[in-house]
DNA sequence: ACCTGAACACCGTTCAAGT
DNA sequence: ACCTGAACACCGTTCAAGT
């Protein structure tokens, strides 16, 4: 859209929203929720503070823009030569790892900024309903239930994933939780202690595909 | 377990975690997140801030058991002479209630402080999930699903909620979405424009409870 | 039109000092 | 043991002044 000159080498590129965003992502990605800051923001676009609201109106504007940054990319699959079976799970497992790479989008989806990007992901899985040949009346009700699973779930996974200090690996955190769980009380917490065996060998996005089958064969009336 | 002195008509109650926690939970019920402040709860309490830090150790303390206040009540149920569905989806439906009345435990259960909440809700549906005879191999991963659910969606529907300005009636509210989802670009939001009617006339919370009661039609094997 | 950076009005948290 | 409240180190946001 606008021209570039490319005459000198320029020492920073001139300030975008595109740029913003992209470093606000950085931010989140790497120092977390609590490392995006205006100041931290404009250190490394190397501004002032008050450069930034020009180009976005604010933090609220800015939390959105990042979320959709990060989310609408893992949504965007080519359907084509796909069932709506296979759509729906391809879509469900990209929500996923969209919110296992980025554990502070589960903590927007909360908030009135991520509307818009749900809107997007609502569109998404109706056209799949749609192919499913569910009748008119239940489509709504039945996107929604989809959708909600998927941005629900996938919500509560990352905030496991949050849970857990960044350096430390997977199955470490798993037997620790193990551990922890089988020193629980007997009376109070009898199942968890039960079950706390099972946790080193589940697998969460195993189980969240397994979920979003069985809601489909729900929806297509069994089978 | 501490002797009351009832002598003298006291001006305030002693300090307490307890009126330090409901005090929380008035202030997040009413002027929302952004309410909660040490220097609000302070003057509610007609003390100092520091005051408050000899009875919970920070914010995140303070909003784990203000979570909690909120949820374990609406989660307490008696089950004596209930089947494990009816149960469940009393259950369902209780955290559902919680989180619509108190919008901001939403938000709170992607945060680390809402893991031990979450451990007591994972317990009671654990047990109803053995009463329904699932066999033991396949408990947890079954308690998981309908917990993630539960906890999921009951978290998206409060995120809806929260969206709505305090004052707006449903219906005026869902109007209004209607018609702006008709208002969209055909192209891109074919779906989304087509349901638009579907809006006025939807339950969340029945549509909830189907979702729930889907899950454990699919945890016992169909039916 | 776009950027700068000091200034404003807040935060959560700490801590010496009181009772 | 418990409370006070000033002080510290931050925030998001604004805005006069620059280019």
């Amino acid at each position: 859209m606008t021209t570039r000159t490319r005459r000198t080498e320029r020492r920073q590129e001139p300030l975008s929203r595109e740029r913003i965003v992209g470093a606000a992502v950085d931010l989140l990605d790497t120092v977390g929720e609590s490392g995006l800051t205006f100041r931290a923001l404009a250190e490394r676009l190397e501004t002032g503070p008050g450069a930034i609201y020009w180009h976005v109106t604010g933090k609220a504007e800015l939390l959105a823009a990042a979320t959709e940054a990060v989310v609408v990319p893992a949504v965007a699959a080519d359907d084509t030569d796909r069932t709506p079976q296979e759509a729906i799970r391809t879509l469900a497992l990209g929500v996923f790892d969209a919110f296992d790479a980025h554990p502070w989008v589960g903590a927007q989806f909360s908030r009135a900024t991520w509307r818009p990007t749900l809107l997007r992901v609502f569109e998404r899985i109706g056209r799949q309903v749609q192919a499913l040949g569910v009748p008119e009346p239940a489509q709504f009700t039945a996107a929604s239930a989809l959708m909600n699973y998927i941005v629900g779930v996938a919500g509560q996974n990352a905030a496991t994933t949050r849970a857990v200090a960044p350096g430390t690996n997977r199955a470490d955190f798993l037997d620790a939780t193990a551990h922890a769980w089988s020193a629980l009380d007997p009376g109070e917490f009898a199942f968890a202690r039960g079950v706390a065996g099972r946790l080193r060998e589940h697998d969460d996005r195993t189980e969240f595909a397994a979920g979003v089958d069985l809601i489909v064969a729900g929806i297509t009336g069994g089978t």
